[in-house]
DNA sequence: TATGAATGAGCGTTCATTCAT
DNA sequence: GATGAATGAACGCTCATTCAT
């Protein structure tokens, strides 16, 4: 945790806000959200205890704003699939694929918020809101497939909250056991669930294994 | 919260440990988690500060210990439907209704539990472990569907990984919510979902849609 | 609170001092003493921070002069009075018409300095040389009405030091009661009591009660 | 500032008490109450600074005691005088004469009441109601006076404000001054003045002066 | 074993003041 | 002179934990 003030002293005053939030990310990481305190912070940045309060009203304003910034660009790809023009298997494979390597691809950075349990908490607080556009993304995509004939009439809603729930449970799981199986065969398997259920059909027991 | 130390002094150290144990869940429903402290929870017992550590360790210890008995009956019950002689379908539905109806009946008790955020980590947090019995309760039942030919031979893990993800979101939007849905209406969509998919399937295109 | 900016850029710099202290009292009186801070001036004042040291060493010195600024007036009027060629007991009701409607006239100036007890406190700190000065003036027209025969040769500086005392009290009590008393009546009730007393004399003995 | 501590650790609770409250009073004698912190106070005190909340539950509180404490003798006694059988003169001048003495002999006391600032506002903001029971108190007396023929039928509420007013005062300008003027000497004075004004009268002007 | 006063490290926050630009 | 970001000492307060009784 280099001194931020020599880089940060001439720099734009947007830039020492960065150099805030990247130390407060730096703390999160190293001691966790429970041990993270303003003077931490601080020090980590290189400045006074003091200065946080110049950028941050108060510590909640900082902390919350950390996980907005490390989730941000994941929100945004979201919105591209919804709004792309595939057919709704697609974008659901899509919306799989950018959950899964997103946090994969940013496991440095998404670690701690996943490890550390106070700042799942937070997260999740925080995030009651991007939870619930995660939701509203699903629906939008099953109620796609529905209305296109590639999925059957089931509840949109409930089916999203089911693979939200299902996907985040599983990343969460991969972080915490530090398995590193591949993403597409996580994905593939999920798709497979998703779309065809456990349950045996009639059709399928002739076809896939007879007897 | 009537003072527990005449009922307590003369009775077996246990007793006192349960005093305790009830008394903080009482401070923690009319308070919150933040506002926990061990002088409430010794006022509420009516015992002095000092001697919640004859009996716990210390705070998180004591925390934990509330959370543990919360979800201990659910725990003994789902072993139960595990090691039953059914049908993997039922044993599944059987399971469903465990989680949500136990959530609901103790719906004034798990409340805070996942309202508050803070208490919702830590329950998280020693949940890791019932979470992994839960994912391997549901593994034996999938294993056992597939066995018996009830359910297709999917990843039996990822397949209660997905489980669980999906009912622990579920429930906990619900409680989030405050939503009072029917449980068995909740119960039989997730069955359909898990069951099912939400894929189209070649013998259903004839039936439910024609051509 | 507009820019002063504009106003005063150009302005000599006695004009932006001016600002300032103006700023400094319109914060006194929005938000009270002890939520008054250089940051809330310079803001009112539309100047930066860091300018308000350009005219005042320290905030102390700031607050002081907003008070000096505020009764210096009255200190002016007092002084004519004073020196005017009245007879002492027109002047002793004259000062108190000054302090009286000075105060009233000022109630909304000098409300925070009263109502505010930090601000009263840091008054009456400026204001001991002020009080010295006031009982001084009193003296003056003690000591006259004793020489032209008007007064008993009583101690002037005491029967200052008792009027001032009384009259600050009695002013005080009417901006804390909120009470609003016409001035006169309580400019002839205080002249009666310093002039006359409480105790009966033997000539009013007969005319009031008869023997 | 000797430690408490040895001498207070084995003490009946309450002696605690009055240990930070001696405490308080020596720091606010020796720094003022602008420098009156509690870490302050515990230093003086010789315990830790956590210790000071659990006697008092915030700043405020300790603070306002201090003062309580030492006024109270004091109310008790003014009680005592104004209760008592003896006529309005004698009561008024027992009254003058507690004041000062008062004062006096707890100078050692009370001379931070009054020679700081800070705490002359915090006493009077405090006293506000003590005020309010000195002037009911006078005012009492000065009725009894009038009912008993002794006074002349002035404003007794008016007469007992400014007989507050200038008796704190000039007792004020006293402990400034560090002037140890005779108690008596200046009980006389303002007897005078207050019974017999500064005016001249007619009758007097033969009886005591001549021509 | 029960007690509860004492502890003391720690926290979030404020704000007068400085100083490089 | 004007600026305002940076400073950093200081403060009131909390509370898990200890320990002498």
């Amino acid at each position: 945790m280099s001194s931020l003030t020599e880089r940060c002293r001439k720099m734009v005053g947007n830039a020492m806000k960065e150099g805030i939030l990247q130390a407060a990310l730096d703390v999160l990481r190293a001691e966790g959200f429970e041990h993270l305190t303003i003077e931490k912070v601080a020090e980590a940045a290189g400045i006074a205890k003091g200065s946080v309060y110049n950028h941050f009203r108060n510590k909640q304003e900082l902390v919350t704003q950390v996980f907005e910034r490390s989730i941000e660009p994941a929100i945004e790809a979201g919105g591209r699939i919804v709004e792309g023009s595939f057919g709704a298997v697609q974008k659901l494979e899509a919306m799989l694929r950018l959950w899964f390597s997103h946090f994969s691809q940013h496991r440095g950075l998404f670690d701690f918020l996943f490890r550390d349990p106070h700042v799942r908490e937070l997260c999740f607080t925080s995030q009651r809101s991007k939870s619930a556009l995660a939701i509203e993304r699903f629906r939008h995509i099953f109620d796609q497939g529905i209305r296109e004939g590639d999925f059957r009439p089931v509840n949109a809603m409930s089916a999203a909250e089911m693979v939200v729930g299902a996907v985040q449970f599983c990343i969460e799981r991969q972080l915490e056991s530090g398995e590193q199986r591949p993403i597409e065969s996580s994905i593939q398997e999920l798709m497979d669930l998703i779309l065809g259920g456990v349950g045996r059909r009639e059709g399928q027991e002739g076809q896939n294994y007879g007897v």
